[in-house]
Parts: C-alpha cells; structure tokens; sequence
DNA sequence: ATTACGAATTAGAATAATTCCAAATTTCGA
DNA sequence: TCGAAATTTGGAATTATTCTAATTCGTAAT
C-alpha cells in the first residue's frame, strides 16, 4: 500500500479516496488522520473525542466502524492489553507493546535483527501463526 | 509453594487450608479444583457451571472473586487473548498461547530450552518486565 | 441535473463480561 | 463462646462494544 505508517502530517483531505481496496469516507480519513497524528495508541473513545475537534457529528457508532474498517484492511492495528478497552496502532510492521506502570504510556518494541518466531518457540510441526501478539508490562528503560 | 501444578487429581478436600498465604475457603477449593483438573483454560462463566455439580449453590460473584484471590496469590494465571473474556490456566511456567483457529481449543506452547526475552527484544537498558503475554492464532500443529 | 441504489452514518437500544454493593454468613482469634 | 474480620451471595451497576433501524451520502446511469 501506499504507505500511510510516516505520514504525520497529513491531513485527512489528503488521503487517497481509497486506500487498501478501502473506500475513504470523510469520517473514515478523519479517524485514521487522528491515529497517525498522536501515535499513543489511543483507545475508541480517545479517538471520538479527538475528531470531535474538526468533525463535531461524528458519532461514537461511526467511530467504532470506521476502525473496524480500518483494522479489517490492515491499515491500522488494533492492540488488547489485558481486558482493558482496545488500542489503535498505526505502526504496521511486527512489533510488540509495553505498557509502562508509572506513565500507563504504551511503547512500541521491535524484535532484534534477524528474530524469529520458530527460533523461540516450542511448535509442533505444520503450526501456521496467522495472528500474534505480544505485551509487555513493568518499567520501560530510562528515557 | 507445594506445587499445584501437576496435581490433576487432587479433590477439593485434599488442599491444605491456606496456599500461597490465601486461605483455602470451600469455594475457592471446588474453583481450583475445576481449573486444577480439566486444564482446558475456561473462562469465569465455565468455571461456574462446573463448580455447581458439586456445589449448587456457589454464585458467580463468588467465583469471580475466587479467581481474583488465585490470580493475585500466583495459584492459577488469567489468561486474555483478544477481547474475549478472560480464562484460566494452572500452569504456572512461563508459556504462550495458542488459540487453533478451527477447533477453538487453547494450547500451551513454550519457550525453545535458554531462550531469554531479553535476546529477542530490543529493549531500552533499564527496563524491568514485570508481566509478559504471548499470545498466537493459526493452525496448531498436527496432533 | 435527477434518480436510484448500495454503502455509510447516526442515535439509541441491547448485550455481555465484569465489578460493585450491602446484607447475610462463616471463620478465626481472643 | 463472642466479636471482628473476611467471605459469600444476589442483584444492581458499569463499561466497552455491538446491534438495529432510520436517515443520509456517494456514485453511476439515465
């Protein structure tokens, strides 16, 4: 796809009018606009209330169905931690959360060069992962 | 602790009165003893129906508590694998799990023998993990 | 432009897992 | 045995998410 994953800065109008075989409704930009912007893993309802600043109809249904859309076409991630409400990612490459107990900030952690997943674990032959998620919480580094 | 872990057999009864510093109450037995025995990682409501066969007059408040009690002590781990709600495990050894997408069934996969987080994820110096949660989705092997 | 149709949005109701609450019961230590 | 503290209980409350049905939108053909 034409890789939304950098760009920061773009405004919703910009988008593309599909993106990964995905329509882009104005509501669908805006939600997605929103994601890529913070890049705090904000849950459903951080982000209702963030595109309530330029789209003040928005409806909290809309939201959860344009992220719905949004994950069912890998254009952005969604993230469970624990039972907790879930997370939008827009950081499409392999990687893991850790979620810090002082800040409750979630960070995102890659897997060093060359890791892989038949390397560490245990599988019995003819596994197919298809999905795979890994979390992490306790204190996160010294930055 | 007296391991708990292989003993599928144990009855209700059998448990001391206090394990990892939690007082062994009726129900927190006949509760541990469900998750001691069939070890198919099921989740509060499963937990309820089967502790009524012996004791029809446990509530579910009571075993949502129960398992908070035993989640807390260490005695079983709660397990959350997407949304859905949360389910039980025994097994008490550092493992992932992964959920066979045609069966629905819940495996407990390990870590390949001296593997360390540590090797595999790029983390920050400093970083202490407190919690760690692997969870995988896919076709479960041949067995 | 206008129409028609499928897709998307919307508000609010419904659902489901879990937690909370306050009262009743049990347990433990003095 | 008595009283305090912990546990259990049923039901109400909460919360995230999904569902529903009505409206609106977007597009493509007329």
């Amino acid at each position: 796809m034409i890789s939304l994953a950098n760009k920061k800065d773009l405004k919703p109008e910009d988008f593309p009018s599909e993106v990964e075989g995905l329509r882009m409704t104005k509501q669908r930009r805006e939600v997605l606009a929103v994601i890529l912007r913070d890049r705090d893993h904000p849950t459903a309802n951080d982000v209702f209330f963030r595109a309530q600043d330029r789209m003040p109809t928005i409806s909290l249904a809309t939201v959860y169905n344009c992220l719905e859309a949004l994950v069912s076409h890998n254009i952005v991630k969604q993230v469970n931690l624990d039972r907790e409400s879930s997370r939008y990612c827009p950081n499409l490459s392999d990687h893991c959360h850790f979620q810090d107990e002082k800040s409750g900030k979630i960070h995102d952690v890659v897997f060093k060069e060359g890791v892989k997943l038949e390397d560490i674990l245990e599988l019995p032959k003819g596994t197919e992962v298809s999905h795979l998620e890994i979390s992490l919480k306790g204190i996160f580094g010294n930055k």
